[in-house]
DNA sequence: GCCAACGTTGGC
DNA sequence: GCCAACGTTGGC
């Protein structure tokens, strides 16, 4: 049974382009630091999984590609990496406290943006448009994502 | 830059 | 376990 998910990334960080410009068009989805969104990582993320490719924090923020779950969870190393703006003191290689899965982009869409996602009634239920949402990393309905790929003109299904 | 909303921390 | 203070997210 596949899932569907919608992840935020930062174009600043990781937009989807630079996703497309990686091998494979497949990056790790480093950085996440909150449990929530962890444990949607995993535990509740298959291979195969459909991905919304979001771009926050930015002048036109909105669905920009669709992608997948590209691998089982593993450790996000960037929690172990003193250097990094993502390292936690408080993990440890034994025990490490941050997992994430690879994602690969599928295909590049037009950016499918917030407002217009805010105006079609039948994604008004969708829990990133939620008020005060702020979860990077939320679980998409069947529904919803049959509807955004449409809106998209998507040939991934 | 502002600020609402939310998550986390830490004192008690 | 409560809750105030603080930090972060993310749209605008």
């Amino acid at each position: 049974m596949t899932a569907y998910w919608l992840m935020k990334s930062e174009p600043d960080e990781v937009s989807v382009d630079d996703a497309l410009a990686a091998p494979k068009s497949t990056v790790p989805w480093t950085g996440v630091r909150n449990y929530q969104a962890r444990n949607f990582m995993r535990d509740g993320m298959r291979v195969g999984d459909g991905v919304l490719f979001y771009h926050s924090s930015c002048a036109e923020p909105g669905i920009v590609g669709i992608a997948r779950v590209a691998s089982t969870p593993y450790p996000d190393p960037t929690q172990f990496d003193r250097k990094s703006p993502y390292y936690d003191a408080a993990a440890k290689r034994e025990e490490p406290r941050w997992m994430l899965v690879d994602v690969q982009v599928v295909e590049k869409t037009r950016n499918l943006t917030l407002p217009e996602l805010r105006s079609t009634p039948e994604l008004a239920d969708m829990l990133v448009l939620k008020k005060g949402n702020r979860l990077s990393i939320t679980p998409v309905e069947p529904a919803h994502w049959k509807k955004i790929v449409r809106l998209l003109g998507a040939k991934a299904a």
